[in-house]
DNA sequence: GAAGGTAAAATTGTCGACAATTTCAGGAAT
DNA sequence: ATTCCTGAAATTGTCGACAATTTTACCTTC
């Protein structure tokens, strides 16, 4: 499976990703208060350090900061959901579409393969493929895309939050086995170097999870 | 004209925008290095605020950073603008296809009457269009998108990029007329609230725009 | 002269203390 | 009882100093 491979080199990086993890998986609440004092005992680093991490999830769209009052982490909303994923659909459209183009031939070999490996999880009825297979699956294709800009939005700024909103609301649902044929369709038009048409897969993909998550947020 | 209203509170928040600019308006050279005891001398601030400006900096993608080694402004290349439009004519795309049916019946009488008293200027032949006209105009369909992801990703993440192109690559040229026509069939979709049409003529608008900056990119 | 190693210098990372601002609690005036 | 003011407490913002790491310069060795 592809590593993602965020090395932390320094303290901050290390808090930042914890503080990250906490705040996605729920260790910390949804709109809470993140009091520096507090966060730089538990991390057992200094305020300075907190700091750091607090202004880069703010650029996550983690938590939110006012000026000489504090950080709070974001709350969730179904607007806010619905937000997200207007802009993932469009953004991770413009990746497939980039991707059939940008993908070398070994890069795409390579993503028949791990579609082979989660077609066999899949066919054993194991529950794994839906969690660390999808991502794999979507990240792929996002380096695929070649493109930076479009890397470092997705990545670093709406990945987290999406699979915040995923973790907080006990989406650990089903969806796995139509999911793998539109991933398989998908790259079939990446292999062909469609672009209009991996993009148009990629998109309606995005569209079915987005309604299979806004059915559930019902509850 | 609209404010963008963009108050530094801080220290930090002041050194931000400073150095943004200095970045940006060519001041500080593209690719040179940053040196956090250089600028803490040089705007007469702590180092501690010099580096969470250079941190800010980094999400804008104005500046790349290397743990334990530093900060540098980033390099323009002809791949790194290819890159940017490509996610700009996906984002602005969507913002005028999100625009032409979120923005209020007033917000777009006000573009109407943004784009009046820009054709006045355009008839007049002043050259004043170009620069914040155009700024203004895209700025408030972007605001009228209401999505505060596409907002923060393009006005924090990529507009001040794009500047920092135009600038620094000399870009102050013509396509006034042209551009402003363009502006008017856009405004005209979204009055008659039709979202498909003006997501293509905002993509074909920043197309042009690109072609235009590519032209100019060979000298 | 080139390659590799070592110590000094420079630069970034981290820390604790102090300053500035906001928040909270209590009391006075209407 | 409510509003406004005041001062204390708590929180964030800023600073200078020290620690850790990288870079540079110089020396040794082949």
């Amino acid at each position: 499976m592809t590593q993602f491979n965020e090395n932390p080199i320094t303290a901050a990086d290390k808090t930042f990703f914890q503080l990250r993890s906490d705040i996605v998986e729920g260790q910390i609440k949804a709109g809470s208060k993140l009091s520096e004092a507090e966060l730089s005992t538990n991390y057992q680093v200094s305020r300075a350090v907190v700091r750091e991490a607090i202004n880069r999830l703010e650029n996550c769209h983690l938590v939110e900061r006012k000026a000489n009052v504090g950080a709070r982490v974001v709350s969730l909303t179904p607007e806010g959901l619905a937000e997200l994923y207007q802009v993932r659909e469009s953004l991770e459209g413009m990746a497939a579409r980039l991707a059939a183009t940008n993908m070398t031939d070994e890069e795409i070999n390579d993503l028949n393969e791990l579609l082979n490996s989660h077609f066999q999880t899949v066919k054993s009825g194991e529950t794994y493929y839906q969690e660390a297979g999808d991502v794999d699956f979507h990240y792929r294709i996002l380096l695929g895309s070649k493109n930076k800009h479009l890397i470092s939005v997705l990545f670093e700024g709406i990945y987290h939050l999406i699979r915040m909103y995923r973790v907080q609301l006990g989406m650990a649902g089903p969806r796995v086995t139509t999911a793998f044929d539109e991933h398989r369709h998908i790259v079939q038009a990446i292999s062909n170097r469609d672009p209009e048409l991996a993009e148009i897969l990629m998109r309606r993909h995005i569209s079915y999870t987005q309604k299979n998550l806004a059915a559930k947020l019902i509850d």
